[in-house]
DNA sequence: CGCCTATTTGAAAACCGTCAAAGTATGTGG
DNA sequence: CCACATACTTTGACGGTTTTCAAATAGGCG
């Protein structure tokens, strides 16, 4: 019974009761990704909904310029191609593992038919859906306010308190978040490294002081050097 | 019955049986506002939202150096505050009518509660989320990898699609709604009534050439001049 | 007519993307 | 253990786009 993992893990069906969840189990197939692999591609058919058992997920975009866009990154119990499931339209982004991750998949019409069935699950996804478009419009207006060396300052904050002060990714992934390019996202980052803000390594930015990072990210431009 | 209007209006509301409606509309205030009153105002508490039953509201927010985003513009049928009444927050935009404006006020608790309690409603409220979500999500990337020039053609177009080939907004809230200054706004649509793709007055702007717009919104830069 | 707001234009500077080239860690196979 | 391949990182120079600051013009309304 490994798949009641996922179920029992995430809040997302937390208040279901011991049928539904057997249900939901029964429907259900679990998948296992590695590092680098594709989960869902951009533009297929949106036949399933994915909820995250473990592990961590980017979702992202190509512009036709071949710039690459991470929209957003999900993690334990959140749901992956759950927007484009609802609105019958083609999977919008790309999903590719950042670690190895552990997947529940369920068939579009048991997702759908639990989400109109099941009010408190309907609430749930209310809330998360909330949530997301929040968080897209306040990147919205990050873009417009901040200069880079602001965004690769608030991404490097939010990424510490979410996951500790060792971020585990490259300067392409850093530039992919905040819309830039790999350049400039190393050209941020040295100067980071200069004012010990962060140490740097192959793959990974570990924080050294979150407090100075905190004020380029909020106050206006501090001089570096 | 004035009220009913609404409440009859609105698809969001159209699966309600007629005592659901009665209750509705018993618990809902009818108010009117002219053009560039307040409707509500970020940071204040979010006990009530607000159904447009006639007119177009600007959600706007303003960056600390006092640049102003035009984040959403809400139509007939769209409702205000219901992210931040359901994530319990503080409004988190201002909202002012743009044209004359008729709406009903409902309270946050009696919302809630019928988005709860009715399927069908909570059911509209989620493909209402996941649409906003995605439009948040495609105006981001259009940040991204979008000149000005191609964001205000993009922009005019949509409008013009949506209200006609007159398009009622200052230069002024067309760079508020693509991210710009007002002075690069005017740069560009000077540069297209040079191309006789629009024409300007003061407040408005006429689409003479859609298709040529549409051709500067997706293509690739075209040489205007 | 006079005022207020919206529009316009110019010039300089900041910021960032692009292109090109080189350096450096990580792992693999011999 | 070394050498090589690969991917990630780094740096410099240049140019294009957009912001900023400043000042002038024009439309609409009482």
């Amino acid at each position: 019974m490994k798949k009641l993992e996922a179920v029992n893990t995430c809040s997302f069906f937390g208040t279901l009761n011991t049928k539904e969840k057997d249900k939901l189990v029964s429907v259900s197939i679990e998948k296992e990704f590695n590092r680098g692999d594709t989960i869902l591609q951009e533009g297929e058919k949106s036949s399933f909904v994915y909820i995250i058992v473990s592990g961590q997920v980017k979702a992202t975009r190509f512009t036709p310029e071949g710039m690459e866009l991470i929209l957003e990154i999900f993690g334990q119990c959140d749901i992956i191609g759950q927007v484009s499931v609802i609105l019958g339209e083609p999977y919008y982004f790309t999903a590719a593992a950042l670690t190895p991750v552990k997947i529940n998949v369920i068939k579009k019409e048991e997702f759908v038919h639990l989400v109109r069935t099941n009010p408190e699950i309907s609430g749930k996804a209310i809330n998360n859906l909330c949530l997301r478009l929040r968080e897209s419009q306040k990147k919205l207006e990050e873009f417009i306010s901040d200069k880079v060396e602001q965004r690769v300052a608030k991404l490097l904050f939010a990424l510490a308190e979410k996951m500790g002060t060792e971020i585990p990714f490259t300067r392409q992934e850093i530039a992919s978040m905040v819309g830039t390019t790999i350049e400039t996202a190393i050209r941020v980052t040295s100067r980071f490294k200069e004012a010990k803000i962060i140490k740097t390594s192959r793959g990974k930015i570990n924080i050294i002081d979150k407090q100075k990072l905190s004020l380029i990210a909020n106050g206006p431009p501090i001089n570096l050097i």
